[in-house]
DNA sequence: CACCCTCGAGTTCC
DNA sequence: CTCGAGGGTG
């Protein structure tokens, strides 16, 4: 007898499913790709004459759908954070010594050990184990939900049990895995890029960013993309209570897990194993940046807590060092900063470190290229600090053919002719005109920047224009700008020069520790001018000090004091303040402008690291200041509270060797609140 | 005088 | 993020 279409169906996702599974989790197929593809046709088939048939774990979906206009935000059941780093293996040791002092004396812990993908972290949600969003990390709170998209992975189930005989799933879970794009995958994709004369992508992190977050998911069908899973992150039913069994236990539901997962008694056997690590690296189908430590037994994991809200205390990320290439030097060329000061920048050809193609790099200064004697045309080891900037660790001698020269302080500055000089005792040489124009750009620029008078519209390109126009020669011409001045220059179309004009509007009236640093006075950045501000009150009141006066102020010493009084002294620089003034540019701090509105925090010293979940860097250290606290650069002894954000870098590892508490945004809310 | 702490300045890629 | 230099402290 003819089954129902309903049930012919039933059967049909559950036989797909399960062969789905063998397939793409297990890597061991149990029908050929024809008799998958026969039954994928007749369910098509079916759905096709009975759409109410279409339920949401059907394999047809794994197609892709239809499009979707915008990603909906979805809020994760608890935050998913991100883990501490170590660079080196002494790092894993303090941290385990800095748990091992938050807990009981005679704790034996024991440890996993799982690859650190460089992917994207996805938050899988089950409910009756059906597959009911996918969504992405996004800050950590809430995320985009890609259900669509994450459909489309094969190696998701869309519905546990996975196969008959499976174990049947918690009434509701929540996991957390890695979307990757498998390296052999992306080697074809961008061979196929190449030959159809599409831009490449530059790695498979980016490859599969692009095809999880596709607003067709049709398109991120035809990607190859995998998911990892190695995480509950909620749950409403029994789980087991260590890491190891929880991978398990995943693994028997039915998610893909990298095969290299491993469990230690000790923690000196798995750092035994990392450089194994290293050598396994290039081997593997996907890219990691590191490896993972995590305390197996869980209910500890509530005990240690977390750092900053956001970092569990019970697992570590150790990062693989820096990645290095090696390259041709190809030039060296110099640039003048807006104090003057030349600085030699190294070109190369070309290069693919940690992610990225680096080009250029910054060569410190003549002493660091001439001790590890860095010739232009060298073969060179470039690597990237922290992942980020890049650096030349040192030439590669044998690879010299003797055509390689030497790097030489230019005599004269390249942008005006003069010369170059040393002064007594420093390591930086220097322009010897103080109005080299160059050295005049890049103050103006400055002057524009953020960190600065913050002046909208007004960025690199946008001064260079103006003053090779000649509209502006100092600062305060910037003032007297007027639309017909604008309107001639190329690329400058009514609303652009509205828009510069209201930008210019607006930074005159910056409060007084702006304009302070803005004027590039050496020494005076934005600490220094924010002391000065809130001692003098106005420019005119410190254009007056002597440098006794300026001497009592702490943080000021000789050298400083002598810098300002001079720069006073100077008279291009009373003239520049006159115009300051005449163009309506507010020199006085704000009418009871630094009001303190409270003293809860009086005598705590804050250091900002990371990005905080509503307010800005300047808002938070503003709150700070307003209630009597002080917010500093880096993280010392001296520092009574880290505030900490996300993607925190070195300082919150800082505060942790050093024992400073760290607190979120949450937490300096409420210290304001219950004082 | 030797140290540590802070600040300032310049810069990579996208 | 890094370096160099100024300022302050023991």
């Amino acid at each position: 007898m003819t089954p129902t279409p309903t049930d012919r169906a039933a059967d049909l996702r559950e036989q797909l499913n399960y062969h789905n599974y063998r397939y793409f989790v297990l890597n061991d197929p149990a029908i050929s790709d024809p008799e998958y593809d026969a039954l994928l046709a007749e369910l098509e088939q079916i759905e096709a004459e009975h759409p109410e048939l279409i339920t949401p774990d059907s394999p047809t979906l794994r197609a892709g759908s239809d499009l979707q206009p915008e990603f909906r935000k979805v809020r994760h059941p608890r935050l998913i954070g991100s883990l501490s780093k170590a660079f080196t293996e002494d790092e894993i040791r303090a941290w385990r010594e800095r748990i091992g002092k938050l807990l009981p004396p005679d704790v034996r812990l024991d440890y996993t050990l799982e690859p650190k993908l460089d992917g994207l972290s996805v938050v899988l949600t089950y409910e009756g184990g059906l597959l009911t969003l996918g969504a992405t990390r996004g800050d950590g709170i809430t995320g985009d939900d890609v259900t669509p998209n994450v459909r489309t992975i094969p190696s998701v189930p869309l519905r546990i049990p996975v196969h008959p005989d499976g174990p049947r799933p918690p009434a509701r879970l929540v996991v957390r895995g890695e979307v990757f794009y498998p390296l052999a995958a992306f080697a074809r994709l961008n061979e196929a890029q190449r030959a159809a004369d599409l831009p490449e992508f530059i790695n498979p992190r980016n490859a599969a960013s692009g095809a999880l977050k596709n607003k067709d998911p049709r398109e991120t069908a035809r990607r190859p993309l995998k998911v990892f899973v190695y995480s509950i992150v909620d749950v409403d039913g029994e789980v087991p209570p260590t890491q190891w069994d929880q991978l398990q236990f995943l693994k028997a539901l039915g998610f893909l897990e990298p095969a290299e997962m491993a469990r230690f008694d000790d923690l000196e056997a798995l750092i035994a194993v990392i450089p194994e690590w290293t050598a396994r690296r290039p081997r593997l189908d996907y890219e990691i940046d590191g490896l993972v430590i995590k305390v197996n037994d869980l209910r500890l994991w509530e005990e240690l807590g977390v750092v900053g809200n956001k970092n569990p205390r019970a697992a570590i990320a150790y990062k693989f060092p820096a990645e290095e290439a090696t390259t041709k030097l190809l030039d060296v060329k110099f640039s003048i900063g807006r104090t003057g000061v030349l600085k030699p920048g190294g070109v190369l050809e070309p290069v693919f470190v940690g992610g990225t193609t680096i080009t250029n790099v910054m060569l410190h200064n003549f002493d660091q290229i001439a001790e590890k004697d860095i010739r232009i045309g060298d073969t060179v080891i470039v690597k990237r600090a922290g992942d980020v900037i890049p650096y030349i660790e040192g030439p590669v001698p044998e690879e010299r053919d003797g055509s390689e020269r030497v790097v030489e302080v230019p005599a004269m500055c390249p942008f005006s002719g003069d010369p170059v000089i040393r002064p007594e005792g420093m390591v930086d040489y220097f322009c010897s005109n103080p109005y080299c124009p160059e050295r005049v750009f890049r103050s103006l620029e400055f002057f524009a920047s953020r960190g600065a008078l913050d002046i909208e519209g007004l960025g690199t390109q946008t001064v260079k224009q103006l003053m090779d126009a000649g509209l502006v020669r100092d600062e305060a011409d910037i003032f007297s700008l007027t639309l017909d001045d604008l309107l001639p220059l190329e690329r400058f179309a009514r609303k652009k020069a509205e828009n510069l004009l209201a930008g210019i509007e607006a930074a005159r009236h910056r409060p007084l520790d702006r304009v302070l640093t803005a004027l590039g006075i050496e020494g005076v950045g934005e600490i220094m001018a924010g002391t000065l501000a809130g001692h003098f009150g106005s420019i005119e009141t410190l254009a007056r000090a002597t440098v006794d006066d300026l001497l009592q102020i702490e943080g000021v010493g000789p050298t400083i004091a002598e810098g300002i009084v001079a720069w006073f002294a100077e008279p291009f620089h009373q003239q520049l303040i006159a115009k300051l003034k005449a163009a309506g540019v507010r020199l006085e701090a704000e009418q009871g402008a630094p009001v303190a509105v409270g003293d809860s925090l009086a005598g705590k010293t804050f250091v900002l690291t990371g990005t905080l979940p509503t307010l800005s860097r300047e808002e938070a250290a503003a709150l700070i200041k307003a209630h009597g606290g002080k917010v500093a650069g880096s993280v010392s002894k001296k520092t009574d509270y880290v505030l900490a954000g996300e993607n925190a870098g070195s300082k919150l590892t800082k505060a942790e060797e050093l024992g400073v508490p760290v607190i979120d945004e949450a937490g300096l809310r409420q210290m304001i609140e219950s004082a």
